[in-house]
DNA sequence: CTTTTACGAGACACTATGTATTGAAATTAG
DNA sequence: CTAATTTCAATACATAGTGTCTCGTAAAAG
């Protein structure tokens, strides 16, 4: 934590919370297209200064208001076997993506990412989805001898692209899906990296 | 082909076709946020009128101007072993989607189509993509005992969430992918299949 | 009480949107 | 040739969002 702002009024902490509530409303009820600042501002009963004084675009603030509920919904309670960790972690993924709010709130930043830049950077730094896969793969795979950024697009592209692609989530088979990463995936198996941290 | 419109002022083909490359040159040139309407009749010499009459946004327009170009890029020519193939389609594919201009538009596509029902639905029924992924697996590995949505994904993917999630296309080795996704994709071998058409 | 920073309210110029109107051009049917 | 039909360019229009600015007020520190 850093000591900024010794001096002057403080952020309305008020103002904060009702303007990231607003942009969550907005985006789940009428759909990021029609989420305009005019309309956050209206819905937070905030001045428009207000929130171009803290962010400079809309994916800047969905990102905040979306981030702590992505991280959570992607966080999988750990498993006996590596097959029903990555099967409980695809299938979260498919609920994120293509039920959840959050995971609304994700596809619409992605999409603007593919033509703004700055958005791009900004989901680059914080992509819960890259960053939560790569955590399964740590832990339900140690020893594997796979390449991380490589396993994490295995694991996570299918899904990605089914959903992003339009196509319906519960014609995908997730079991399908984790069988064939795991078969390719691990060098070793669970039993024998347990063996070798034990050395 | 349907006979339509006997009577009055043919469309202009010239018309069109102004309008096809403005858009293409426009998304290139200053990317697809900037991309308006008003800015595609100026560029085109045409009016405003003559694109709402044929088109009703800019996904449309771009879509008919990127799907021919986009079914080429993708096209693979034959190879002797399942291997070449795969990795050949995966290079053309990744290549597509992060330095083609065609590709730069249906990434932009996907991108609305997170936000537009409207375009989603335009994507599903034409996605270049997904039809040029699933001919690869016909041809490449007849015989297989994959369902093909399932597996579409599994080729698709991985390279799909590298490039939309913005991580660096060099790093990408598409090798490991086809190597990763041959081992678990056919139950039986090429020559199986071949002795197997062969009965 | 003074300084500093944040706030709400509202005005401003600019731009894109989608629709409508008008008159000219190009084509077919009679 | 004429009438009917359809497309076209040009232009105007109301509506709405953008980003910036100003003003007076509120809340904190010194």
């Amino acid at each position: 934590m850093i000591e900024r702002q010794q001096v002057g009024r403080p952020r309305s902490e008020q103002a904060r919370a009702a303007i990231l509530h607003a942009v969550d409303d907005l985006v789940v009820e009428s759909g990021y297209g029609a989420v305009t600042l005019k309309g956050i501002a209206e819905r937070a009963g905030v001045s428009r200064q207000t929130i171009y004084r803290w962010w400079s675009t809309k994916a800047e603030i969905l990102l905040e208001a979306s981030a702590i509920d992505a991280r959570q919904e992607l966080q999988v309670p750990a498993h006996e076997t590596p097959a029903e960790d990555v099967v409980a972690y695809l299938d979260a993924l498919l609920a994120f993506l293509s039920t959840s709010d959050a995971g609304t709130a994700y596809r619409a930043l992605v999409g603007e990412a593919q033509h703004d830049a700055k958005v791009a950077e900004l989901l680059r730094d914080t992509d819960p989805v890259g960053q939560s896969a790569a955590e399964v793969i740590e832990r339900a795979l140690p020893g594997h001898e796979m390449r991380l950024p490589e396993a994490t697009a295995e694991l996570v592209g299918p899904v990605f692209f089914w959903v992003l692609s339009g196509r319906d989530p519960a014609e995908l088979d997730t079991g399908r899906l984790a069988a064939a990463f795991l078969r390719n995936g691990p060098g070793v198996s669970r039993a024998t990296a347990a063996r070798r941290r034990g050395r």
